[in-house]
DNA sequence: CTTTGTGCAAAAGGTTTGCATTCCT
DNA sequence: AGGAATGCAAACCTTTTGCACAAAG
């Protein structure tokens, strides 16, 4: 657990929205002016492998971070990419057999809701 | 509707499985070869936004694209990303209200199942 | 004819990686 | 000293774009 380490989980538990790569680089320079974005990816990466956190990949833009581990779900905006917690409980779904997947061993699934955030909803009002 | 985009189409449609764009190009490319593809691209994005195709944009990986544009669900292999049709009634699920959604006005649900493909599944067992 | 689409190549993101250096124990 | 992590920069991959030319209606 090296300070870099130490300081991108800090900073990443304790936002409520879920910064980008690029986001929390910018946001952990001001504590650590010479971190590379390279060490903050390789970081995410660990820390999402191990279950520290979460990292976020749908709707095919970046990814998104989360420091909170626990499964739940997610919004994301349409318009601005933007993604926060919903507070619903996680819908249990059952999972199809591979006779009805192509042959597909199904394991998960992977949902997230889709909206617009209150950014893009009032800048749109204007 | 130029030749290029009627052979994409072609192609796309016959397609049990759902290509990258780069495997389109490679496809397509045997029956005009000199096609760019930049063409592809472009024509992938239109048909999709008219409705004719499906853009598949989940799991972080390139995009995917589906011939089929009926609302339908898909697994994702984990290892290695393809991507296959799965027959299950589209489940529907209520959506939340923006006060359980940090604002959010919530609109749909974007889902996949996740899982291992027979050849990731065999290559395994070797 | 005018508009739209194409081929080509370069640019644009976002993410990963090679390497020499630094840090930690 | 030795293994792991860092900073830097370059490489990578997928997707988008500018532009001159060609095709379609």
């Amino acid at each position: 657990m090296t300070r870099q380490r130490r300081i991108i989980l800090e900073e990443l538990r304790q936002l409520r929205n879920h910064p980008t790569a690029d986001d929390l680089y910018e946001i952990v320079r001001k504590r650590l002016p010479r971190i590379s974005l390279g060490t903050v990816y390789r970081n995410l990466d660990m820390l999402s492998r191990t279950g520290a956190i979460l990292r976020i990949e749908m709707g095919g833009a970046q990814y998104r971070f989360d420091g909170n581990p626990l499964p739940h779900s997610h919004v994301r905006c349409r318009e601005c990419g933007r993604v926060a917690d919903v507070d619903v409980p996680p819908m249990q779904a059952s999972l199809p057999p591979p006779e009805l997947a192509c042959g597909y061993q199904v394991t998960g699934l992977r949902m997230e809701f889709v909206g617009t955030c209150p950014e893009c909803r009032e800048s749109r009002d204007n």
